[in-house]
RNA sequence: GGGCCAUUAGCUCAGUUGGCUAGAGCACCUGACUUUUAAUCAGGGUGUCCCAGGUUCGAGUCCUGGAUGGCUCACCA
């Protein structure tokens, strides 16, 4: 503000300064003492001995020894010549002890100035104070930033759910729970890959940016890339690259990434999600169940140290076996409808308007049993179950069942009622895909802006020979919800997708 | 997109049937206090009551429209 020379900034500063509150322009004050005493506000680099936890938790191997640590400063109380603040790091947060008589009157007045939410670092000896708390006794006090807002309440901490995912650093910094959720997000996704790595699977890295959106029902976002002058979309799914990886010779391959999907938002859908996607050759969907079966038992004793787990109130038992269970039987089992007997659209279409369901003229026999599935039976499946055998309509990449084509071998994994994972034994009949290709086609046609797209370069390679493959997806992000008992997906997601701020 | 609800100080929240100059706690400022801990004690209120209209002698409060968010339904994983 003392710069002469910057005459534009220093007005427009000025300016800007007295629109700002009071809490704010008292710690702009301080800042410009502190420069003009020749204190760095943002200081360098600053080694520590130590962490948080490490002092808390080891206090007899540290007891009278010189330690250091650096953090936000998160509460303090001052005694006249002494006081005493907390300061948090990565790990957890220590309280400090700062004398007069040890810091001397220049750091002892840098000490006063300080305000919550400014980032120290201190050394200083260990000793436990009178109620028994683990204390740094500050000999050398170095501020490495300022702050210059005034952080959240300390004792409700921030609450405003718009606020906490827009400024989700604060929500990190005054919601410790919110940091947990994150940490073992990390954990879940570290053993996810090591469950699969050690099983022999290769991570890849396939496009994010599609000339056509496969592999999934769902509509595309769209870009353009302007050298080449093309439209582009993000990948609502990678299935399609993955099996291309299959027919190249990679024969067990992963992809754990983001899909993106214009569509709403709600406590189960961001428009950006995380998805798993697997794939092994000459296995079939059988062997998929038993895969999912085992990573996700695995993921929870892993993170957990048990597979029995707690949704909401719901106990929820993920130790295998699971229920395996038919779509037909499923759908007899819930609405009473027997759709081995309604075996056309019309029949079947007539008894599902009795249950008040709506049926469209384009629906066929298998959209028909999907919609009495989706209403009827999905609500039931608490506990996690497999579903197999989907009907062939609504399963484009699947391949057809020997004994039953109008059914495919896929099964999804419910668990809360939740669509939790999607598999089948992969499509490879290069003729049978073009002929699937063009039925999505035709229902595009008549209005489905969600159904596939033809890709004939995926057919190509499957013209090439693909091996029988089973192939697996599952929503990390519900995953995630699940294991960490979180009621939204903007819990496990840092940043979820918001309206910019007016 | 539909329905319901919310929006008051930096944060967490009160605010009665429409009635004096809009309140509390934390945070902040001044002073006291050298083992406190939601430190304490004394003093200080820092505000576009989401926005724009309207009704009224008078609106944080009632009405209309809008913005943003939450829940929910629809679509989806």
């Amino acid at each position: 503000m003392t710069n002469k020379k910057g005459f534009d900034r220093t007005e427009s500063a000025e300016i800007n300064e007295k629109t700002y509150n009071e809490l704010i322009q008292v710690r702009r004050e301080k800042l410009k003492d502190l420069k003009q005493t020749g204190v760095n506000p943002f200081g360098q680099r600053f080694e520590f001995t130590h962490r948080a936890k490490q002092l808390l938790d080891n206090y007899e191997d540290y007891e009278d020894k010189e330690v250091s640590l650096a953090g936000r400063m998160m509460a303090k109380r001052g005694h006249g010549k002494a006081g005493f603040a907390n300061v948090q790091d990565g790990t957890a947060q220590v309280q400090i002890y700062s004398r007069l008589n040890d810091l001397g009157e220049e750091q002892y007045e840098i000490y006063k100035g300080l305000d919550i939410g400014d980032i120290v670092g201190v050394r200083g000896t260990l000793f436990k104070t009178r109620m028994g708390e683990v204390t740094v006794a500050v000999k050398e006090l170095t501020l490495l930033a300022k702050s210059l807002r005034p952080l959240p309440e300390k004792w409700h901490g921030l609450k405003d759910v718009d606020l906490r995912y827009r400024q989700r650093y604060l929500d990190l910094i005054v919601n410790p729970e919110v940091k947990d959720t994150f940490v073992i997000r990390s954990k879940i996704v570290r053993a996810i890959r090591n469950f699969l790595v050690h099983r022999g699977f290769l991570e890849v890295e396939t496009p994010m940016m599609h000339p056509i959106a496969g592999g999934a029902a769902a509509r595309p976002f769209t870009t353009h890339h302007n050298a080449l002058d093309m439209d582009l979309f993000l990948r609502i799914a990678p299935e399609l690259y993955l099996k291309r990886l299959i027919v190249g010779g990679f024969d067990k391959v992963f992809e754990i990434n983001r899909n993106f999907r214009n569509e709403g938002i709600s406590t189960r859908h961001n428009p950006e999600f995380t998805m798993l996607e697997l794939y092994q050759a000459y296995a079939d969907y059988n062997d998929m169940m038993d895969i999912t079966e085992g990573l996700i038992a695995s993921v929870a004793e892993d993170v957990f140290g048990e597979a029995n787990i707690n949704y909401q109130g719901q106990e929820i038992n993920l130790n295998s076996p699971w229920e395996r269970l038919p779509m037909l039987e499923a759908v007899k089992r819930y609405s009473g409808l027997d759709f081995e007997v309604l075996t056309n659209a019309d029949t079947a279409g007539n008894a599902v308007k009795k249950l008040g369901l709506e049926v469209e003229k384009s629906d066929g026999w298998g959209d028909i049993l999907n919609k009495v599935f989706e209403e009827k039976v999905e609500p039931n499946l608490i506990q996690p179950t497999f579903i197999t055998d989907y009907p062939v309509e609504i399963s484009p990449l699947a391949k057809k069942k020997e004994d039953q084509p109008q059914l495919t071998y896929r099964f999804e994994l419910f668990i809360n009622g939740w669509e939790m994972a999607n598999a089948f034994s992969e499509l490879n009949d290069p003729l049978d895909q073009r002929e699937r290709f063009s039925r999505q086609l035709d229902k595009r046609k008549s209005g489905d802006d969600e159904a596939h797209m033809m890709d004939e370069d995926y057919i190509t390679a499957l013209e090439y020979g693909m091996p029988p493959t089973g192939g697996l997806g599952i929503g990390v992000d519900r995953l995630i919800m699940l294991l960490t008992d979180s009621p939204s997906i903007r819990d496990v997601i840092l940043f979820p997708l918001m309206r910019p701020r007016v």
